[in-house]
DNA sequence: TTAACTGCAAATCTTTTGCACAATC
DNA sequence: GATTGTGCAAAAGATTTGCAGTTAA
């Protein structure tokens, strides 16, 4: 894969938020530094990235994908009141050994999403 | 809500398949018996039953949403070889008394998704 | 009768893709 | 100079919606 500009504004971007931002976030928030930049060209580099394990895609349906800095295994949290993603970190091994314990199951992988509310709501809302 | 033929035929047509059908999968199989329907009108009935209770969606990121009869808690097995849905019954106790430790998350519901070999498939390797 | 439902088609939203041109190595 | 990446615009796929006509209660 060579070097383009493009590609390094994604990854900057991507890396310098922690609000998992969507693909047309990104495109919004770089294209004042690269004139005539294209959504097509942000979702390619992207998907590049995605692959190259230099980030996470994070799949809530219903709403377009988001994209996550944090490479460490973790889950996410969609607030049912804001619509922020939240980062969780929560402890799998319950869910590892309860699938290890599966026998007549052959799964690679899972995917956990939580809905609730998220730690700023929670804040506001007990004020 | 009133009756209408093309909700029974919906209903119907999920209820009698064990295979999670997409809108157009039920589409296809009752327009014969209803000329003239529309997929517009699946899609609405579809909404309608699951909201009411009558149905649940299965959601798998990059595919379209399918639709389940079983309305017992169940998780969903996505297969990588064949690309079927395949119901999995866990136990969730380990799941629910984990997030339940954790006091600083306040989660209303999650959904689980896994990704691996359906029992079919399995028992095509093995022979 | 009237409120809910339908068919149709167009619109929406997210994401991908074909192609000619540009940039990298 | 070969190959990879880009911009643009069109296409694709899933789903929703506006509207005028239809149907159940």
């Amino acid at each position: 894969m060579r070097y383009s500009r493009q590609r390094e504004l994604v990854l900057r971007q991507v890396q310098s938020r922690c609000d998992h931002p969507t693909a047309d976030d990104i495109y919004l928030a770089i294209r004042d530094e690269c004139p005539g930049l294209s959504l097509g060209t942000v979702y390619r580099n992207l998907n590049g990235l995605v692959e190259m394990g230099r980030m996470r895609r994070v799949s809530i349906p219903g709403m377009a994908d988001r994209f996550d800095r944090t490479l460490m295994d973790h889950d996410h949290l969609y607030c049912t009141k804001c619509g922020k993603v939240e980062d969780v970190h929560l402890d799998k091994e319950p869910i590892n050994a309860m699938l290890k314990d599966r026998k007549d199951l052959a799964i690679e992988r899972y995917s956990l999403n939580l809905y609730g509310v998220c730690s700023e709501c929670r804040e506001k809302e007990s004020c």
